[in-house]
DNA sequence: ATAGTATGAATGTATAGACAACTTTATAAG
DNA sequence: CTTATAAAGTTGTCTATACATTCATACTAT
């Protein structure tokens, strides 16, 4: 296979690193700098191309960021072996893969209450008062009519937040812990896990039970690192699944 | 709670940029700056701490990455809200976590040969040849004498390059792929999916049928884009689980 | 021979300045 | 008042230079 000439324009609207890195990341993919092999010193591009070193050390930390090279004081800058065995499930909404399907999804409130917390909850919380009250949601995700997720919601409460009817529509945890919090909340946790999931949560979803399903809890923090919120996700494991990507191509 | 005084030291050993970007990071983190505002302009944080501004965009730049602030050519750089719906689960190796825990944890290799590919195979490596052959591996990764993860790996097959005694201690697929293959693995797929196990696997992990598994199916391809390795992994439910944490406060 | 020292080479940090690209605001023209 | 233009302000790119830090090598003294 014949490559096209790649080359570095000046006179182009691209910056000029930036053409450095495609070109370097080209040569790099194509093999001619392989893993271990060191690659042409910066005043050497900086010369070779007529540009500043500056620019060149700007495009090789772009490469170094992408885990393609990695520079060595006094040494040089070397290309990295592919790490193949990191595993990286991304999902910026677990319903994105839904949504990107194209297919009618909505959430369904069941209920949305004010309660007084249980042992159970004091315990999530992190706290000891026993008057102390939160707010208490119970969803369904459903797409083409089908019930995909059910999903139950605390937060905290305070009387000078009441809840808005604009909440009711689709309560994400995020959103709520934001409308019932003084403190900003900054920080979460999300833990995962398969379960086979109980009558309740069967019925609820109109599978088997015993079914396999994931199991996501997710509690946020405020700046002080109190939990101000806590979510607990069942998802039908016939529905789901996640998929990671790694190495050097990565999805443009 | 009285915060101490956090300032630039020029004469420090640590680079400015760095002092700079902790400095900014630190009063994100209480306030100073609430998401939606505006940072000082490059220029003010230059002169107000007289250095220069590409050193103040280095500092920025890391505040960038971290995804705590984001730059508007033009308008500003601006702090940015906190986003609590991103779940990133992350393992370098699914195994990591017991290895972590200090168990001891070894892999016994059950079976190794060559095979035949059949029709499924095929699929799996994008080929319509019927008589190419495959490394075949069967692995169980136990810890404290309980097994955790069953797992079957397949990887291409030259007579050029033979199977290792090596190899068969702890034999990882981008391992193996590594070693069978004419080309450079370069990149990775892997789905994640919850299931309950079948009674093979259920006699060989020592758990009841129909316990809720985690399955892992992986392919590696080379350079090319071809499939070179390919394995699927079943790990005991009740024995692991992933954690995602997100937002600024991370841990270190 | 060994240890210490000097030298060169490579990346890392920092500076000052120039201009480009983009946004907002102020000004001028109609 | 509206619209077009100019100006100012802010981030983005690029350069040239200087020195620091780290590493490898060659050299020197003992």
């Amino acid at each position: 296979m014949v490559h096209e000439e790649i080359s570095i324009d000046k006179s182009s609207f691209i910056p000029i690193y930036y053409q450095l890195f495609k070109l370097l990341e080209e040569q790099i993919r194509r093999g001619d700098f392989k893993p271990g092999e060191s690659l042409p010193t910066e005043n050497d591009i900086a010369s070779r191309y007529e540009i500043s070193r500056m620019t060149v050390r700007r495009a090789i930390s772009e490469l170094v960021s992408a885990g393609m090279v990695y520079a060595q004081q006094g040494k040089g800058t070397f290309v990295a072996t592919p790490k193949l065995d990191n595993i990286v499930f991304e999902i910026n909404d677990f319903n994105e893969d839904i949504k990107k399907r194209g297919l009618n999804y909505k959430t369904t409130l069941l209920e949305a209450k004010i309660v007084r917390a249980d042992e159970n909850l004091r315990a999530k919380f992190q706290i000891t008062e026993e008057n102390k009250r939160f707010l208490f949601f119970r969803t369904v995700l459903s797409a083409e009519s089908e019930r995909l997720s059910y999903e139950v919601k605390y937060t905290t409460y305070s009387k000078s937040k009441p809840i808005l009817e604009s909440e009711l529509k689709d309560p994400s945890l995020p959103g709520l812990v934001a409308a019932h919090t003084e403190y900003l909340p900054v920080s979460s946790k999300k833990v995962l896990q398969v379960a086979v999931c109980t009558e309740e949560e069967a019925l609820i979803l109109g599978i088997s039970p015993q079914s396999p399903v994931f199991l996501i809890e997710q509690t946020i923090f405020d700046t002080e690192l109190r939990p101000v919120g806590w979510s607990k996700a069942v998802y039908r494991g016939d529905r789901y699944k996640l998929t990671s990507y790694d190495g050097w191509y990565k999805k443009d």
